[in-house]
DNA sequence: CCATGAAATGAGAGTAGCTCTCAAAATATA
DNA sequence: TATATTTTGAGAGCTACTCTCATTTCATGG
């Protein structure tokens, strides 16, 4: 976020952004891919900042300056852009829950091609570690605020209005249930499919009840 | 919930629970009670655990005894057993939303009645204070928890499917979002009504949905 | 009423996440 | 090359939280 704002200064778009920049970049993923790792060794609780911080090569003091939380090493992602651009481009016609589909999709898509095992890993995380979670669902209700920005243009409703909060926030809660269901079952399924049934579920309630 | 196994040792029920028990209530009692006078008077950062237990007259040990972090001591409850046997005991045949609208209403009724300021303050720290919404989060996913079990009872589906699990993360995310809303706005709303809407929303979707 | 066993408490040391400050180093700019 | 700005490291400090062990408080049986 801060890096979008300050990466157009005074000049033009360039295609170095400058030996500042980069620096930036390399070490906040030396910090991520370190803290993985680590994880991966000792589990999560037992990896120290201490730790993290030698591996990377910075001293701690920068660790924090890069990320706010322990936890935000391990979730932080940078999806929440590229979704809400393709929440606005679906078509005006489209259910609210074929929209969310296609944008799913296409988030999950691009973080499986890009990072798998770190997906995984992150969303095991979620279920092992109560911080983790806790740090998830806020990101989660981050998320809802901007999906019912997003939801109040196609719809017309208020963004505000305690219906379309409510909406959204219901919405999250049972993506992340996703998320945790998925990795609960050894990520064993497709996770693009349960997404689908979720959002099946939260169109049209759930299935065989007494008709 | 350790009181609870060890109340029934190997005597008889007694209506008084010997002064062991009646002195740990009280040492609890004491610490939410300062908690929730140092909070109000400093706010929640500013207000340590040393300070509490000073108040509270009883050790900072005996603080973390008692509650397992400091968010605990503003957020325990103990309705969810209530909820549930409220759950349990509706008609066969009502709709979920009705009966989730009746269960609420019972808990909020007990909660108001008992600490209508406390019910506030939690609400308003829920939305003020990051750490506390984590904690309240996981309490809610706690409840859900709970609640798929009852769904499952009575729908017949099973508990861990994806379908109930989403569901009931669903709802109460959904009802999370009443409780931020709620505190969000003051508290000028009468929240079994949001309540009542929000689970309309649940059930029927957003109103004003193009038909 | 007293002795014995069990539970609750307090005191204190220790860990680690996180913040803040200030000086040194790296980089951009002129 | 000189100067201004940004980034970093070192270190002190705070606090939530854990653990251990001695002391006190309550329960129980004689």
């Amino acid at each position: 976020m801060t890096s979008m704002t300050a990466a157009r200064t005074t000049s033009a778009d360039r295609p170095q952004p400058g030996l500042r920049e980069r620096k930036k970049i390399k070490t906040r993923q030396a910090i991520r891919t370190a803290t993985y790792a680590l994880i991966e060794e000792q589990g999560y609780d037992a990896t120290t900042v201490e730790q993290i911080a030698e591996r990377a090569e910075v001293s701690p003091s920068t660790v924090f300056r890069y990320f706010p939380t322990k936890e935000d090493i391990v979730i932080t992602d940078e999806w929440d852009p590229v979704m809400m651009a393709e929440l606005r481009a679906r078509p005006e016609d489209e259910s609210w829950a074929d929209v969310l589909k296609h944008v799913m999709r296409t988030a999950l898509d691009l973080s499986l091609a890009e990072e798998p095992e770190v997906t995984r890993l992150r969303t095991r995380l979620g279920v092992e570690v109560p911080a983790v979670r806790a740090r998830m669902m806020e990101s989660m209700a981050a998320t809802g605020r901007l999906l019912r920005e997003a939801l109040a243009e196609r719809s017309g409703l208020d963004p505000d209005s305690l219906e379309l909060r409510v909406f959204a926030m219901s919405v999250m809660g049972g993506l992340m249930e996703v998320s945790q269901y998925w990795a609960e079952t050894g990520h064993r399924d497709d996770i693009r499919e349960l997404v689908d049934r979720a959002l099946d579920v939260l169109e049209h309630g759930l299935p065989t009840g007494k008709p």
